[in-house]
RNA sequence: GUGGGCGUGGUCGAGGGGUUAAGACGCCAGGUUGUGGCCCUGGAGAUCGAGGGUUCAAUUCCCUCCGCUCACCCCA
């Protein structure tokens, strides 16, 4: 028996609102704050991941789905958003728009790791981007809209981390006082940390071994490294956030997994929970555009997992999710019957009503089947209104039904429907 | 890639080396030859994840594989 792919799962029709509603529920919030939505391809040439998101990265050196189409093309599949967007920005000129540019997307992208709770190859990310402006103001703002749509969603006891890992200029000499900071602690570092300290030191400051985190905590502070651009940029920061009554955790071994995050990095977090808490994460990639062709722009954004969300939503038992209403069932017996039931159902589609057909069984049962679909009225044609030319318009929650003319059948049902 | 747990009808789930593998939900039909929900009766639906081994006998014990799941690695 066929399987949906490892790591992919279907959603289901009962589960749809669930998925609708986050959906609106986020653009919406997006939107409020000025946003406009952006979709890109789901594949992209691998150069635009590999350039932007880093070689060094797990990401890139074993999660991507890459294949070469019939022409010899290398794409993949995308493992994140921010790249594609950006690619998006070059593409159509948008440096020459009103900037920044304020956009988002909603969107599934791909990575090639073992399925987890909450993890999988294909999820679904909700992200926000906005570029052309290195105002701290901007930062504040795509931070205020993470946390607003969050909790606009329902999501509650949410925690704001963040960090400031400074400019690209800053960075080596903070790597090089970590690496100074960690060397003599090398032989209480575990395997996995020990090779990090050669290819990335920042990556241990977020380890999750023990001993790790111990020697963490004394290590530098890359907030202690930053140039005086940067430096300032992150002190308004701060206080924009004070100002704007938002509160936060400074995490000074929150690193970020991709390479062109500058200054600006943070998370979002469930309070209550462990390892698999991020939902959201991001921060500024002020080098992206240029590394990717551009003119060099500033920019900022985030990605949220909406499979997390859910998770989250469902442990919650957070906000009411409307639901489709149920249709209304034609009900018959007999072949003509049969045929007016379809004619009238499309009557009464046209008129905007959600209409189903009963499979031609017994009334009895065709009136079970209305009845288990959560149909509130039921149509029904036998034998006897056809030939007089009427129907019977059966209320299943008050169990009573009425006979009228095929005339009076819409607005009988219009006024029910207010 | 590594480690733990699990795999019995559509779903949940009991069982246990011995010719017909419980039960519940769901599904279908009938009880009411034109009327749902409750109730009653009946029915369909399972090569007990796959392959191999031990045994007179395996769904049950053993091994391998596959799948699911949780965690690690890593990560929005």
């Amino acid at each position: 028996m066929y399987q949906a792919p490892r790591g992919t799962y279907d959603v289901l029709p009962s589960q749809q609102p669930f998925w609708r509603y986050v959906e609106s529920s986020l653009s919406n919030s997006a939107q409020s704050f000025g946003y406009s939505r952006i979709d890109t391809p789901i594949f992209e040439d691998t150069n635009v991941f590999l350039r932007s998101v880093g070689l060094e990265t797990d990401i890139i050196g074993k999660e991507m789905y890459t294949f070469q189409d019939r022409g010899g093309q290398d794409l993949s599949l995308r493992p994140e958003g921010t790249a594609a967007v950006c690619r998006a920005y070059i593409e159509h000129g948008m440096q020459n728009s009103t900037l920044p540019v304020r956009l988002f997307y909603y969107a599934p992208m791909f990575r090639y790791d073992r399925p987890q709770a909450g993890r999988y190859r294909q999820l679904q990310q909700f992200g926000v981007e906005a570029i052309g402006d290195s105002d701290p103001a901007l930062d504040l703002e795509v931070i205020e809209l993470a946390m607003s749509s969050l909790q606009t969603l329902g999501l509650k006891n949410l925690r704001l981390v963040i960090n400031s890992i400074g400019d690209t200029v800053d960075r080596p000499s903070y790597i090089k006082a970590l690496k100074k900071y960690l060397e003599p602690h090398y032989e209480s570092l575990g395997k996995d940390d020990q090779k990090r300290l050669e290819v990335n030191p920042l990556r241990i400051l977020d380890s999750k071994d023990e001993k790790a985190t111990k020697i963490a905590e004394a290590a530098p502070k890359s907030t202690d490294f930053l140039g005086s651009d940067a430096k300032q940029h992150w002190e308004s920061l701060l206080k924009l956030l004070d100002f704007a009554g938002i509160n936060y955790e400074i995490d000074h071994k929150l690193v970020r997994g991709l390479d062109y995050y500058t200054r600006t990095v943070f998370e979002i977090q469930p309070l209550d929970q462990g390892a698999q808490s991020t939902i959201c994460a991001g921060g500024r990639y002020d080098g992206l555009v240029e590394t990717l062709g551009g003119t060099p722009t500033p920019a900022i954004g985030w990605a949220a997992g909406v499979d997390r969300m859910i998770l989250n939503l469902l442990k919650e038992e957070a906000g009411e999710v409307p639901l489709p209403s149920p249709p209304i069932t034609m009900a018959y017996s007999g072949e003509s019957p049969k045929m007016q039931s379809i004619s009238i159902a499309r009557l009464l589609r046209n008129a905007d009503h959600t209409v189903t057909l009963a499979p031609q069984r017994s009334l009895r049962s065709q009136l079970r089947y209305a009845a288990s679909l959560g149909s509130k009225y039921v149509v029904i044609i036998g034998e006897k209104e056809f030939s007089e030319e009427t129907v019977t318009l059966r209320d299943m929650d008050a169990g009573n039904q009425t006979s009228m003319t095929l005339e009076e059948l819409l607005p009988a049902l219009s006024k029910a429907k207010k």
